[in-house]
DNA sequence: TCAATATGTAGCTACAATGATTACGAATTA
DNA sequence: TAATTCGTAATCATTGTAGCTACATATTGA
């Protein structure tokens, strides 16, 4: 019931592993990005103005212009990704509860907290992956467990 | 920015935490709870509905009607109320890759796994807090670094 | 039995978030 | 200088979320 619909990470972690499997020194354009990610070039340019604003990629516009990994694709944690477009925002659905009842409030400082702790361990377990392991493919989580 | 704009975790935990707080044995409407929580009634009985499905509140109609927690406040652990409300829809917003490109379908499979070991963090980060535990108050963040 | 109270749920609406689309100026290269 | 690509603003369509109304059903108490 609490899917997120905001595909900003999914999308940046594709074009990132696309931009980490270019083996000729060649830039991408947004437009072939966004063809294989499946969405609008113009979205592309947003979340990847976010990863070069945290100077993870370079863009030059122009003929041959486009997209290029900066830093090495083994060195890029996906929690590094996360955190580029998380920023400090609550993880889980926070609400606004009525300032004048004592519980209310007090439970919303609770849950405050938690969403600290939970904002942690997303960041933590985004820790474990880097582009680099997306472009060689992640296990599934079905094999992991098989592999234990 | 992927802030999810989902408050049924939050008012969940709100109006189990109001329960939780009831120490005459009468029951308590959807009306007052959602008073608390400063959201519509109806919006309350849906969530709490999710609640009774799962065994952790009863209801009941008429005069003197509401709902009552069923199971002890410090063995609901708020895991098993996001567990309830997630079933196994993804953490991480996913998006739609173009099916023919190769490398989308890889990533998109990478991105699945991926999911599965953020949602396994948020679950077990969940684990360590239970209804009691909002209901007198979890510390700050900031107070356990404190503390450590 | 009857009135009052609450749930259960359908249906509609308002609002907000997301991302598509269009448009165009600026930068770059061939 | 023409073609290409980025950078970004503005607008629009779609979707998710939750508010709200309405009413059938169940329960209680007088």
């Amino acid at each position: 019931m609490a899917r997120s619909t905001n595909t900003q990470f999914a999308v940046a972690v594709h074009v990132l592993t696309m931009l980490a499997g270019v083996t000729d020194g060649r830039a991408m354009s947004s437009e072939e990005l966004s063809k294989s990610a499946n969405v609008n070039a113009v979205y592309v340019r947003r979340v990847l103005g976010h990863m070069r604003n945290a100077g993870l990629v370079r863009s030059r516009p122009g003929v041959n212009g486009g997209w290029e990994l900066v830093a090495d694709a083994a060195q890029i944690k996906l929690r590094e990704v996360w955190q580029v477009l998380q920023g400090d925002e609550p993880v889980l659905g926070l609400h606004g509860p009525d300032p004048t009842c004592v519980t209310g409030r007090s439970v919303q400082k609770s849950l405050a907290s938690i969403d600290r702790t939970v904002a942690d361990a997303v960041a933590t377990a985004l820790g474990y992956f880097t582009v680099q392991d997306v472009l060689e493919g992640v296990p599934d989580a079905a094999q992991l467990l098989n592999a234990e």
